[in-house]
DNA sequence: GCATTTTTTGACCGAATGGACAAACGTTAG
DNA sequence: CTAACGTTTGTCCATTCGGTCAAAAAATGC
């Protein structure tokens, strides 16, 4: 039989996809693309190659159902920036969501960064429409706020691209920050540092107090 | 014959290596060190397989010859960064510098970005040694200005992790900012955007002028 | 219990890839 | 001219990898 498609998906079936996509982000986010084997992806997810194969027509599919599927919870931190709210709190929430989010899903970050990085050959798509969309969206809102004088004048999607950069950096370049900062201070304790340094960043830059 | 040891290189030994390298640089930056095949390499440099082969051992060579060379140009501007000139004048230089660096070398940021994601599996040691022990002098350096008073108290090696991640986004997501600005204001506009952004947000942060 | 459908597997295939090698070619010094 | 050395190439090989297929095994419906 064909690989079933998603109307006449048995519980088993939606299962054993599941299975296959965990061990799937695991492999793809250690190794990118190109880089991993389909047969890895099976022994991860406790299978056999053609057995994966079963549930998925090919290396690519796999890669591309989880794509998509976390743009929508990549994004969601941004979503939730809410234009009614206070603009500086907002903020300082966004960059919290979004450092959590590098704490707690560092694999969907390196899948995306890694999906980038090569030109976003298959999530171009993505980037233009949802991404696009929301962005302009959002920086709508932002650009509201600086006109209203509630905070500084500047770029709202070089802010929105700086918070970007800022909080995935703790997941994309783990190794590189944890060679740096040695073996003292992990995990929890440097996210708070990381959460303390960026509020600070990000509210009053360097400048020393008057 | 042996691939030549280092002493005994020709001129022409040179320059057929530098070919090499540059052709290297441009496929691993694209398709990362597993995606990149020998022979792909071999073409971009105008020569067949065996002979690249016979002036470099392997793949991995290649790639290990090229990242250790880029290291010094990588961490030429943070060198820069002057203990004795005004704080605040040096990093907006520092600053500067990285994001010149991402607009003329995006290859070789890319290089880089590719190997830590994936752990960093031959890049370790130097992060190690060169990059530590020079994040470690800069910041102690930083630190000097905070406790004089010179710049806002903050945490100065995350305060270099997040230069660094502002930064290099325009040379690693590069799609992804083309993908979200759009067409217009590319090259040299966009750069100088993302420059007067990254001066006022390391300056003032957001919080609204009085 | 039996027939039908779904799931799993072992065996297999063709293409791509990293690398070896010996033979051919070119260059240069005597 | 020729011997020696450096350079280049065609050919070949073993391995890996993505993917197929037919048949076995397990589950499901009657």
């Amino acid at each position: 039989m064909d690989t079933p498609s998603p109307k006449t998906r048995t519980r088993i079936q939606k299962q054993k996809r599941e299975l296959i996509l965990e061990a799937a982000l695991e492999v793809f986010s250690q190794h990118g693309f190109r880089g991993s084997t389909i047969d890895q992806i099976a022994e991860a997810a406790g299978m056999s190659k053609p057995n994966l194969l079963y549930y998925f027509r090919n290396k690519e599919d796999i890669h591309h159902t989880l794509i998509q599927r976390l743009l929508d919870t990549w994004l969601a931190p941004l979503r939730e920036l809410d234009a009614v709210g206070d603009p500086l709190t907002e903020l300082r929430g966004y960059i919290r969501r979004k450092l959590e989010m590098a704490r707690d899903f560092p694999r969907e970050s390196r899948l995306f960064a890694n999906e980038i990085l090569q030109g976003a050959p298959r999530a171009m798509p993505m980037l233009e429409d949802e991404l696009k969309t929301l962005v302009d969206e959002k920086a709508e809102v932002i650009l509201g706020w600086m006109k209203a004088g509630r905070i500084a004048r500047t770029d709202p999607r070089h802010l929105i691209f700086s918070i970007w950069a800022t909080t995935q950096h703790y997941a994309d370049f783990d190794v590189q920050v944890r060679a740096v900062l040695g073996p003292g201070r992990d995990g929890e304790g440097r996210f708070e540092d990381a959460a303390r340094f960026l509020e600070q960043l990000f509210m009053d830059g360097l400048k020393p107090k008057g």
